[in-house]
DNA sequence: CTATGGCACGGATT
DNA sequence: AATCCGTGCCATAG
């Protein structure tokens, strides 16, 4: 199989070659823009529903792994399966982690921090989670644009209760937040205002007249709800005066303060690991979410319509032809990539994938690339930028999975959590090599800098590792 | 005198 | 070829 791919992706063109490479450094999102694009200016590609397995290209009706191909599997060997759905929006990430791990609770220059804050108090603990899961979930504009159902399902809570939660969402400071549009917003804000002839009317234009609202057709306005114009006037002048169709950029003020992106923290992974979840130790599920939902590929219409056509009408289709196989081609072969890389990776850092950082073995992009038969920049390309969702939630950087000193990073903030007296540098490094990990004292001291831990003499209490700087 | 941080160097990694 | 990383040496703060 691995020599399969290795030759297809010598004998392709250097064309095919270039654009695999620049579609693989891509995350999803980026690659999401790329596909778009390209759909727009080709009508031979085709966005499909089918589920095709992507090793024997049986076709499936079922969401999950192709149950021909994973039946072959072995026992406990992990499935990883190209999906066919887009990544689920956000799920959680490390900042909220902290932050529902009651721990010190940072400044909340962060909005959804903030929101969280004043909700607490009225949440049940799992509704927190939702809630955290919520707020990540926003877009630029403080809106929420996966319907409840899908956010009920992806958390696995009752619709009901994401709803209440919802509702205290949006009706929390920045008011409107968490709604499915401006339309919404604005609803939601009304709620907070007494009733009164301008805002009822206010409230059914929203409902009911929307567009109308946007084209400023007041005497249509009027006549639809059987109204003086003036009352209209009235009402929109509320709307205008009291309301704000995008919540977030009222919170943030008309100076738009540069929402600080955390490198840290991560949104839509590209790929997702999930535990079976009724069995626990069997083997982990492996998602490579689909930039787009559904499959790409070659329309077979515009296909067979072509060869009938003649030469010249045709020759601009067999262009658009090429062009899209081209592209199909270069997308398999990303996926093909990812789903090799994903196969070591999850096989070998299991028990990093399940315990945490504590467990990562190093692994040189170099060596996966030999065993795998690409050349080793495609796999730096594969494994920048992009985003893995863990089982336990979080969200991390797929070049985690490279980071050589990880484990013992984390082996360093655990001593130092237990330690009764700080120890210096250089027991640390004792400590260390019993656990047969040998390294110089100056590298423990690097270490400690890098995860924000103080040096011995200033942590004489029991000093809890900040953020990183 | 001891524990640390700065600088810089060589080797590995990308 | 460029960058990152672990380390040793040395100055300095405590």
């Amino acid at each position: 199989m691995l020599q399969i791919q290795d030759q297809s992706l010598r004998t392709l063109p250097t064309a095919h070659l270039a654009q695999t490479m620049s579609l693989l450094v891509l995350g999803n999102a980026e690659l999401r823009e790329r596909v778009m694009q390209e759909m727009s200016g080709n009508p031979a590609l085709e966005l499909v529903d089918e589920r095709v397995c992507p090793s024997c290209h049986r076709i499936l009706k079922h969401n999950g792994p192709c149950p021909a191909c994973s039946r072959s599997r072995q026992e406990n060997e992990p499935i990883v399966f190209l999906s066919p759905r887009e990544s689920s929006r956000n799920i959680r990430n490390d900042a909220f982690e902290e932050f529902l791990a009651d721990q010190e609770p940072a400044a909340p220059e962060n909005l959804a921090l903030s929101v969280l804050e004043q909700l607490a108090a009225d949440l049940k603990p799992d509704e927190r989670k939702l809630a955290a899961y919520i707020l990540s979930s926003l877009d630029d504009n403080g809106f929420l644009q996966d319907p409840p159902v899908y956010i009920a399902r992806a958390t696995r809570s009752a619709p009901a209760v994401v709803q209440h939660v919802l509702d205290l969402i949006s009706h929390s400071d920045p008011a409107g937040l968490a709604t499915s549009g401006p339309r919404e917003a604005l609803l939601v804000q009304l709620d907070i205002y007494p009733e009164n002839k301008t805002t009822i009317l206010a409230r059914q234009i929203l409902q009911d007249a929307f567009d109308l609202l946007s084209r400023r057709d007041n005497d249509c306005i009027a006549k639809k709800f059987d109204t003086s114009v003036s009352a209209v006037r009235k009402a929109l002048a509320f709307i205008h005066d009291n309301l704000t169709p995008y919540p977030m950029s009222a919170y943030w003020g008309s100076g738009r303060t540069p929402s600080t992106p955390d490198p840290n923290v991560f949104h839509n992974p590209d790929i997702l690991i999930t535990r079976n979840p009724v069995d626990p130790d069997g083997p982990l599920i492996v998602e490579i979410f689909a930039a787009v939902s559904g499959w790409l590929r070659v329309n077979p219409l515009f296909k067979k319509v072509q060869s009938k056509n003649n030469q010249e009408t045709s020759e601009e289709w067999s262009r658009h032809l090429d062009r899209a196989s081209l592209f199909v081609k270069c997308l398999q072969q990303r996926n093909n990539t990812m789903r090799q890389l994903m196969e070591i990776l999850v096989r070998e850092q299991r028990k990093f994938i399940i315990a945490g950082d504590r467990e990562l073995i190093p692994i040189t992009r170099a060596s996966l690339a030999e065993r795998i038969g690409v050349h080793e920049s495609t796999i730096s390309r594969a494994v920048a930028n992009k985003a893995i969702g863990l089982p336990d939630g979080r969200i991390i950087s797929l070049s985690r999975f490279f980071d050589r000193s990880l484990s013992i990073r984390d082996r360093i903030k655990e001593i130092v959590r237990n330690e009764n007296k700080p120890f210096t540098d250089e027991q640390i490094a004792a400590l260390l090599k019993t656990e047969k990990i040998q390294v110089a004292r100056r590298t423990v001291a690097k270490y400690r800098a890098i995860e924000g831990i103080l040096p011995a003499r200033m942590r004489h209490k029991r000093a809890v590792a900040g953020m990183r700087g």
